[in-house]
DNA sequence: ATCGTCGTTCCATTATGTGGAACTACCTCT
DNA sequence: AGAGGTAGTTCCACATAATGGAACGACGAT
């Protein structure tokens, strides 16, 4: 059995311990493709705290796989095999199949962007997407991740955690100021999840982004015991703070409706 | 040195040996991912021809990376780690970037499916498309992977490969019959092959789909040395042989536009 | 010409992954 | 129920494959 490794959750770099090679490698690949620029050997180096011919073969190997490219500037890059696995992951994602419907209706009756998120780590990922101009395309958002503690998903999936993985969690936090509302420690995080759990929907107050709001509901455990959310986006100009109180109930009915649908889609318990 | 191993290019050149333990680990998670079905530990199994005890540790470590998932069914899943990861990669792809536009005004005066494309191995893999009705989401084809021998983007790109490569890539090749026109033999693909070196661009004559025609034209050195093409696809009923034999010239200024600007914009020579 | 930086290669050491076999849980058949 | 299967999981001696320090070669600046 795992024994401590649930407990360490502040300290520690954890993450490579238990995968070994594997998550020594990904570990590499993640900081070259979710850089936002392209890095060099050495920029890779400086982060990763490996030794260089360690690094160099770790690379080699990754490129060798087609899961990182090297330009003729000696510049990583994210590589092609990447494209094919992301397409079958999210054409093949159940969750995101039985959700759909209920993220369409959601837009239809709010006339906004809805997102549907997952929370991984201390991060929600864009699973799905629906907004009005349609240029829904993958630059969207779509598998774009987002820090937990500054998005209305994120802090809705946060309020329905069991309190040792919250602690977990908040734990391992990092804050960054987005914007003038931000929240900067767990304490006032913490505040903002209270109150979540007890209404049972969560607000993004321009948090993440300026002049962007946002109400949020949790999907409990949406298949795989994953946790989950459904928001409505908007602009502040068009959505007040009253205007999301008044969606927060279509919301959280969304929400309710995918844990249910999941529930019957995928089989019960677990 | 390995003497035969590189002679041999048909028969397994590289893919395991080489990436040692990381290679494995891919191995193993593209069957689970490409696979159409969720796959349960004994199909993986039977698959990967490696050892019970060796492949459970395996997948143990790609479900803790979060590479993969298991439900209560015991079934493995793509993990949202992946869509992580593509995401990063598709928007910060340079090639996709510089070629848009090129793709854009293709579109514009065909009024059909642009596709782009990258030859990776035996497949294309769709990096971009621009439809008429703007239904382009992920779901698409973007990350896509489709074999060689029977598409337009596909055929254009092999044209363009030098004898060795190509030799290389011919003899890796297994037929799959799609419909009545799919070529079934590296004879009449090489047939097909030197009519579109001479012409400078390729067709797809239902030979993937039924009713479901295609042009394309190479696109040389794509960056990093890649080899890539660009197409026009268009249903049968709407798209004659004729309509494509006149596009086939906008096509390939399409492609070598796209040529120049990835040259400019990317750095000469390699 | 000299120094410093950066990427790459080498190789003895050892940590890591390997895989056969044993174990458990859960079905199905009689 | 009990016997026989099948599918998933765990274990551990062994060997492979990753490690990382150090040396090398290639540029570019001083």
């Amino acid at each position: 059995m795992k024994r401590d490794e649930a407990e360490i959750s502040s300290s520690a770099v954890t993450e490579n311990s238990g995968t070994g090679t594997l998550g020594k490698a990904l570990a590499v690949l993640e900081t070259v493709v979710t850089s936002d620029k392209p890095l060099r050997f050495s920029d890779i180096l400086a982060v990763s705290g490996q030794p260089r011919g360690t690094l160099h073969r770790q690379l080699a190997h990754l490129v060798e796989e087609g899961l990182l490219t090297q330009g003729r500037d000696l510049c990583y890059e994210p590589g092609l095999r990447l494209l094919k696995f992301a397409y079958r992951s999210w054409s093949r994602n159940q969750f995101r199949a039985v959700a759909a419907p209920h993220l369409r209706r959601l837009h239809e009756e709010t006339g906004e962007t809805v997102h549907l998120g997952v929370l991984r780590g201390t991060e929600i990922i864009y699973v799905d997407k629906v907004e009005s101009r349609q240029t829904v395309r993958m630059e969207s958002q779509i598998g774009n991740a987002s820090p937990v503690y500054c998005t209305g998903l994120g802090k809705a999936a946060l309020s329905v955690l069991p309190p040792d993985r919250l602690a977990e969690t908040l734990g391992k936090l990092t804050f960054h100021r987005f914007t003038a509302n931000t929240h900067l420690s767990t304490a006032s995080l913490k505040r903002d999840l209270d109150e979540a759990r007890l209404r049972g929907y969560a607000f993004d107050r321009e948090e993440h982004e300026t002049e962007i709001r946002c109400v949020a509901a949790p999907i409990h455990d949406a298949g795989f015991g994953l946790v989950a959310g459904i928001s409505v986006t908007g602009p502040a100009y068009r959505v007040t703070m009253e205007q999301l109180e008044i969606w927060a109930h279509a919301v959280r009915q969304a929400a309710m409706a995918i844990s249910e649908d999941v529930e019957i889609r995928m089989g019960p318990g677990r």
